[in-house]
DNA sequence: TAGTTTTGTGTAAATTTTACACATTACTAA
DNA sequence: TTAGTAATGTGTAAAATTTACACAAAACTA
């Protein structure tokens, strides 16, 4: 009994042995995070580019991006590249899919962890101007380096298909905000046109939507009435069952 | 002119050559696929898993996953995982997470990129009896080694979540299926009742299942009629506008 | 003060979802 | 053969949700 105690003991750590070298030796690559910063400005949905370190003087964007630490957590990284380049630090930032396919870098093997962002593009101001920074609307967007354009199509996607199910869009907007510029966000993001009336009622209903007992300033007409989200109360109510349909 | 397009030429190689070191030195980390393999089987859902390969004679159990090697693309390696322990070809297959917590694996940092797998349980009994391998029902689930429980519980809800939009649930079933098994499925997966007439209602009403002309065999009642799934009419149809509802 | 633009509101029709029961079929066991 | 068991297959009425649609009021502008 003791006997096989110890061969287990022994196998066990021999198994160890073997996969810590595979671990530590030659089947490694290198491991990047890419985010796609979406903002909403003049009603229109952009998202933040950087020109391509490479080809640098090339019209050539790409998606904000790092290498990962050895000693980094993935989600750290990303949210490092979000507060390096945006000064900002509660963000909206979700993970969205690794991009590995062999060779679609070519300085070589990099899989990178592709995440989006959701900043309200008031906030920050900072940090635009110094670098190769700028926004670009969505639908414009072409050629960018890498497989920058698959993953941003993909994030792109994802953020159509995730705005309808979750309220993460809000993030989009300031934290008052009218049923207007909530109807301008939804139609830009999706690419679609809604009835007002029908908004509105599907909004209420929902019953997340807080009144904050103010008007819009400055706007060259009647002014809208002003909400915030109550996410705790969204948290709280969050369903699991929607039905079956497709 | 000469001299700024050579400038720029410099600066580009230098700049390659930076980031190219950068991948080829320390900032690497071992890449491994986990695959979550459902199966559906006497009305259960389950989860096809292995003893794991530290503490090999420990009650531990862990999903199935391999090193990701330098040539190979993720899902090239999910398919291989699949392959191998399962036999089977034309699986359905989707990236869902990637976990990569410093310390999430013993041996070293290694980063795991997660992807679910339904199977027909029917088609291959191989490869099981063979190796360390178990199905086991997805409540009975605990324990598992390294991370892997977490990795579990969020494919398990991502199921939950996917089946409801997508018709990948149908991977589970034989190519014909009666419309009681296609109910079981769907109140195992969800862990939910549904009313059997509603069922058949909203299904039929999709207009996707084909009537096979044929009734079940074998079954100790009347037989049902067996159906299959037109994907071509899904892919044909598929849905980009659910409604804002959260 | 007239013109412009946007807010805020309700209702009727159509569609979808829900709840619910009974006759039929096939097998099993006495 | 027959009675019992377990599942299939089917329809309808009520409730809830979604859709389409128009006009008066508010604030600013010229």
């Amino acid at each position: 009994m003791a006997k096989m105690l110890n061969d287990n003991l022994h196998k066990n750590i021999k198994t160890f042995k073997v996969i810590q070298s595979e671990v530590q030796s030659i089947n490694r690559v290198a491991l990047s995070v890419d985010c796609v910063i979406f903002g909403f400005d003049e009603n229109k949905l952009k998202v933040l580019l950087i020109r391509s370190d490479l080809k640098k003087y090339q019209s050539n964007w790409s998606l904000l991006g790092d290498l990962v630490k050895p000693d980094e957590d993935l989600d750290t990284a990303a949210y490092h590249i979000l507060k390096q380049r945006t000064g900002l630090n509660d963000v909206y930032l979700e993970q969205v899919h690794t991009f590995g396919d062999v060779d679609r870098h070519p300085a070589g093997r990099v899989v990178t962890v592709a995440y989006c962002s959701l900043i309200n593009i008031q906030h920050h101001k900072l940090n635009i101007l110094d670098n190769e920074l700028h926004w670009h609307e969505v639908e414009s967007v072409t050629d960018l380096a890498f497989d920058h354009q698959k993953i941003f199509k993909n994030c792109y996607a994802w953020l159509q298909k995730r705005v309808q199910e979750h309220p993460l869009g809000l993030s989009l907007l300031p934290s008052k905000f009218s049923l207007r510029e909530l109807q301008n966000l939804y139609e830009s993001i999706l690419n679609i046109k809604l009835d007002r009336r029908n908004f509105r009622k599907k909004f209420f209903a929902m019953d997340f939507l807080v009144d904050m007992g103010e008007d819009e300033q400055n706007v060259p007409h009647r002014p809208g009435r002003l909400y915030k989200f109550d996410y705790d109360k969204y948290e709280k109510k969050k369903k699991t069952w929607s039905g079956i349909d497709f």
